[in-house]
DNA sequence: GATGAATGAGTGTTCATTCAT
DNA sequence: TATGAATGAACACTCATTCAT
């Protein structure tokens, strides 16, 4: 599914061909969202193979036509739900033009906009929850998106450090203190959330807000000039 | 799991129970520790009851002994080892004399070393994994650990708040802001932390200290005298 | 089962149902016909549902596809070997043209022609046997079977006191009376009579008419003309 | 348990004896009473042997020291409850002053008092339920209680035929038909007559009375002279 | 290609039986 | 002798997978 977000199963074929045959065509890709739905409610081992199918509207047995295994419709899932679009997103960001604050508030909009509001962010659950089931697709995860993403989101820091409009950072911590909480947001949102009295008054997009204000400026209303290096009360080697 | 709730494990009376008499005080906990482990490394499905039996070091039978059902289990599981210990953290904070600042610092310190590095962070990953099968003890979860954790934490906030520390918040997502990124790195460690090739140069402590220091003083060498509202390109409700 | 009620076994459908459509067809019925063996011979709980699967040719997974439960095969079997023949029968009897006593012998003669001497008769013995371990059962046994037999016998009594051919009686008791041989009869057969060496003198034409003799003219060679009310040595209710 | 009727378990021995060496003797009846009850009522197979033990005031384990296994357990308790009191059924048969027809009256209204109406009337209900399962013990009561049941009710009818009290019987079968209205009574009693809604209009009394009655002088208010042979509508060996 | 009936290996759970205390 | 914790073989039931149609 290359350039998913909205309809990832198949484009609308020319006008030439039958319904049935659309259909036919579009088969892996309903069964594949089926399955992304399910794996991601339920988890791999409490889904089975039953409802994916009936899901898509297809029989349990059509389903064994696509998908050798249950495993492999697993990482069929993993797959296809996480094709790389960072090849795009480098590009954008580029071209972008303005600040480094600006460009990282804009990254987490579009973040949430273009995968944490929609299925995608399934994904995300879907893998962290079953990571260790799945080493083999956890590896490729991590060459195709951890890896990239932390790429992208390092590259977003150096300019704001090489701009001097951040201070110095620990690279390789910072893009995950950047990156955790959207991953949060999105298996928040799958899981707990999903289970308690509709919002109890957690809006995702002022979390982001609040989030983003914080790591740009900080808690603090009068920032130390030199931020303290860690040395507060207990130390932390001293467990 | 150092400072414990109740030690589940250790042999209460003296020498002058018999082996076998200690051994079955024992048993709840040891199966409680063996199917922590067992679920956490593999979700509750696809964990069998005889591993986490014979991983105990009992026979399947004898789990059964003890609790009623595999999901009596994972639900002794879960609330073995989220027994509140909420009491005695907001009396360590109220008796916290020093800064917000410093009490932040200090509070993802302890909360890294009492549950983050030790086993019982793997709850904290199982129960977002099986939330949604599990929606009784998620409700549970819920009540008994996210709105106390809330709570301590916006305690905490008010309190910098209160002092003139940090500026005005949005309590509601702050207080989730707070939370999140230690969250995130106990689901992370138990997945895909996991499995990739150890370390990756990524380290839990380097990763919190970068995370407080964002926190608190942001990533901006020069601050904004007034952090802007969101306003950026495209606005945030354009979805 | 001769004249059974709808045949569940025979292929309803002519030669142009697949051999797999066929046998699909007659599954149901034949894992009941099997399950009713084998729960008449060793009772509900020492039945292995294994066993009555591989008795009807199929194996263990594919009972599960046409009940649900061990215990809803076991009221199906109940359910299917009882449907209301009382219809018929009730048509039967008022059709009769003959004598009381003649009616009497006639039934007891059909009862044991279509029902005694084939497997039907094994329900009776499963019922009684299992009726304090299925209590819904039981009643729908009692609601199904033993009231409208009770009403058929007790016409039949009836009939015979209004032409004056028998004497006044206790109709309810009575009923009892007439009905007990038969069904003595039918557990005895499914029970002590099938495990001692063949015959052991025992036929069970002979005993029924012995019976209906009996109960027609009584033992006495010479009867009183007013039977006489209990009174005799120890009165009954010394207890 | 040579002459049970009431204390079956153990005679109160001695007063020499403590009251736990008092329990420790009387141990074994209490479990074959225990036993019995629950056979019973729900079928051997449907038994736990930690029910019987519970009911009897001992530990599962206390049970295994006195009978090796579940199934001796229920041979014992066959073997209890039917010790031969044929001797002296016998005797009081031989000594007793009346007519055939009296004799009878009294027996079974002694079989009443002594048995249907006891606990004892269980064990004929355990043992055609289980009989199938139990061949071994099943040949047991062949010959302990069938055998000798048999025997004694066709001298009760000989003397009748020998005093022209009773008309010419083929023995065989009459004593069968003696028999069963007490089998069916009793069994009637533990099962379905447990589970209908109390009564139900069903005195076992009544019903024997209106047995007795119906046995000695038949139904008919004008008997034929000669009973007619079974030759009524169509014959018997038509199927 | 699509179906869904059939399969059987695998899982949770029970319970008679054992045995250290 | 009595206990009750421990066992493990056995069972009901599930579900991914197959395959005749």
């Amino acid at each position: 599914m290359p350039s998913s977000t909205s309809t990832p199963t198949a484009p609308a074929s020319p006008a030439s061909a039958s319904k049935r045959e659309r259909r036919k065509e579009a088969r892996p890709g309903e069964l594949l969202e089926a399955a992304l739905e399910l794996f991601v409610e339920k988890g791999f081992a409490a889904t089975r193979v039953d409802e994916v199918a009936s899901r898509a509207g297809v029989s349990k047995g059509t389903l064994f036509l696509y998908f050798p295994s249950k495993e492999e419709l697993f990482k069929a899932v993993v797959r296809e739900n996480i094709a790389g679009r960072f090849a795009e997103w480098n590009a954008e960001l580029e071209s972008f033009e303005g600040s480094a604050s600006d460009l990282l508030r804009y990254c987490y909009q579009v973040w949430w906009e273009r995968i944490g509001c929609t299925k995608a962010s399934g994904i995300t659950k879907l893998m962290i929850s079953e990571a260790q089931n799945f080493p083999e697709i956890t590896l490729f995860y991590q060459h195709e998106v951890i890896q990239p993403g932390q790429a992208l989101v390092r590259r977003i820091l150096q300019r704001g450090i090489d701009s001097g409009e951040f201070r110095p950072l620990d690279l390789n911590h910072a893009a995950y203190v950047v990156v955790a909480p959207m991953i949060f947001l999105m298996m928040w949102k799958h899981s707990v959330g999903a289970c308690v009295p509709e919002g109890a008054g957690f809006a995702p997009e002022k979390y982001i807000t609040a989030h983003v204000d914080a790591l740009l400026h900080g808690l603090c209303a009068a920032p130390d000039p030199a931020p303290a290096p860690i040395s507060s009360p207990p130390s932390f080697s001293s467990l």
